[in-house]
DNA sequence: TCGAACGGTGAGAGCGCTCTCACGATTGCG
DNA sequence: CGCAATCGTGAGAGCGCTCTCACCGTTCGA
């Protein structure tokens, strides 16, 4: 790692690397882009000379002409409290990162903190510094992937988006995952079985909700609005949620949490109510997060796939290329992992 | 939000907005940047016609003569599996980011996953593509610190690095909160009390450790060796490490774990092996992270301030601007958070 | 009353790169 | 053996912005 200039911060041009080399700006730029054909005795010159000089290619000066930044904005329209707690972001953002990477491609993170925030964002996004974006945990009808497509910014939304615009997205199977966990608890022989739902103004929230109702209309169950308490994914919330179901149906003998976070707080709510879970009350979660192996007693749970969404995101952008092109969907299965949480029939 | 020119992506310049106003190209750039003095009166005319544009700067354009991007890269060198794990760095991104956001500076994320990655990561931030770089989670003597400084780029680290060389960093106080929490348990009458360890290439596992040792060489305890395992921050770390020190030391009465996560673990190694916390063995954790509020019991935890951590690296950053400067080092203090997993004394 | 000082504005260079186009040298084909 | 096609290379324009410098008109002090 010589660096000839001493230091100094100011990297070598490629006017300099063309000097060195004896030959002309442009034959540099066709070596270092590596397209174009180039004799391979000039080719070796001049990348001895790139090596020599530390030569590092100016990515302001490349973006302002091919009007792309080789970077991709990554925006989570998540309130803190949840951001902190569940691993879920932690883990997208990780498989996005990656995904992007094998493309050369630099992730930048946006989290809007507050209305002003995202003008800002928008700003930001529209000013041309990234070449796509993708959103996740998107609240209500963000008018955010309107104003993107609006200017010609590909866009991938992660999670169905509320206002189903005309977005490419890739979701996973809320409806399946949450019924295949009812219908789970259901089989067990529990009798009452309650959801702690998500914010209905999140299509993972309204969806798991659905998958819930399914499960007990196909089992000709009754549902019950005492049995539907909604809370926001976090632990505190689940927590609340539950109480609220004991005081409605004090006979609730199965709880079906969309987040394992809410679930972990239904414990805690269950147990200061003195049931026992699973033998009075058997839960189900969703996510299959590390704390569901944490709770007493582990939490069985809906898996989805976070890094096959990320992955699948990423790619998404890919086809979004062409000319806006036609929106996509891709959704994902889930699986549910039983755990001790929903073990054992009722004591009948 | 009007699009003139039919949202075909291409923003306006600088020079259409120049025409539509009647002034020069240098005056509308003033106007933008409101920095030197302009007429009130060509002021307005001028922001009328960015507005009615919707002229954004073009931030390539911008960044080429400036020679600043406006933004910072945060390396995270953290393995997979407690990234996805841990609170700790959503709350510090998010910190960060929200102190960045405040400075007008975005926040570029950058996670070697491997090797071949972190020379990429190299290459990225020395091009320009940052104007100064936050490391997190250094591990071993990364030579990327060095390599930065050598190129003329500001860095703060996060936590102290384990070759301290010499770098601007914030840090907890990891030597007292550790102490503060063995003494914690020795004051509560546990008399065999062993810690589990964070990785010892980095500061936070060796200062932890440290602060350990000086609690019970302060209190005239016998040190052993059976009575320190070394996990890696995780929860699948610390329940090997518990099954060890229970292995060497079935004596052991009070365990502090270097983390929460490790704690988690070892609270169902202990239960495990049919010991009850806090009755048999009391146990303090690391962080205050959520999960201390959901194990069974409840962690008792030495909480540092994460938010606090990320908007001072922030701010270091600033200091670090003019012409390198001295490294400064901040240390933050910590505070014992008492919860149930350390009540009681032993049944004496 | 006159020159100096100053505030507002425009002209123009130039940041480092890509990409089109032109050009000379080599090759292939009839 | 001549002409066209091909290949490798260089010249030069231009991406959109900032910033220096020069210029003009006004104000102010002596």
């Amino acid at each position: 790692m010589a660096e000839p200039n001493g230091g100094n911060g100011r990297g070598a041009t490629l006017e300099e690397v063309a000097r060195a080399a004896g030959v002309s700006r442009a034959t540099v730029s066709r070596v270092v882009n590596g397209n174009t054909k180039v004799s391979p005795a000039v080719r070796r010159l001049v990348e001895r000379e790139v090596a020599r000089l530390g030569y590092v290619p100016n990515p302001a000066a490349r973006s302002l002409v091919t009007r792309r930044s080789q970077s991709v904005g990554l925006v989570i329209g998540e309130p803190a409290a949840r951001l902190f707690e569940d691993p879920f972001f932690p883990r997208l953002i990780r498989s996005i990162g990656a995904e992007l990477a094998s493309r050369e491609l630099q992730l930048v993170l946006l989290m809007p903190l507050s209305p002003a925030e995202e003008s800002r964002i928008e700003r930001y996004l529209t000013a041309g510094h990234v070449d796509s974006v993708l959103l996740v945990s998107l609240h209500g009808d963000d008018p955010l992937p309107a104003a993107l497509a609006r200017r010609g910014i590909p866009v991938v939304v992660g999670g169905r988006p509320p206002a189903s615009a005309d977005v490419s997205y890739v979701d996973v199977d809320n409806v399946q995952g949450a019924r295949s966990a009812v219908e789970h608890l259901l089989k067990r022989g529990r009798r009452v079985v309650a959801t702690i739902a998500g914010p209905l103004d999140m299509g993972a929230g309204t969806d798991r909700l659905a998958g819930y109702r399914q499960a007990l209309d196909a089992a000709g169950r009754q549902r019950d609005a005492g049995l539907e308490a909604v809370g926001d994914f976090t632990q505190h919330g689940g927590e609340s949620a539950m109480r609220r179901i004991l005081a409605a149906r004090p006979d609730v003998d199965g709880v079906f949490a969309a987040s394992d976070l809410m679930a972990a707080g239904a414990i805690r709510a269950l147990r200061e109510a003195g049931r026992r879970v699973p033998d009075d009350v058997a839960l189900v979660g969703f996510d299959d997060s590390p704390i569901a192996t944490t709770t007493e007693p582990q939490l069985t749970s809906v898996r989805q796939p976070i890094e096959e969404m990320g992955r699948e995101m990423v790619r998404l952008l890919d086809h979004a290329r062409p000319a806006g092109g036609v929106a996509r969907r891709v959704v994902l299965a889930t699986q549910l992992v039983p755990r001790h949480s929903s073990e054992g029939g009722p004591a009948s």
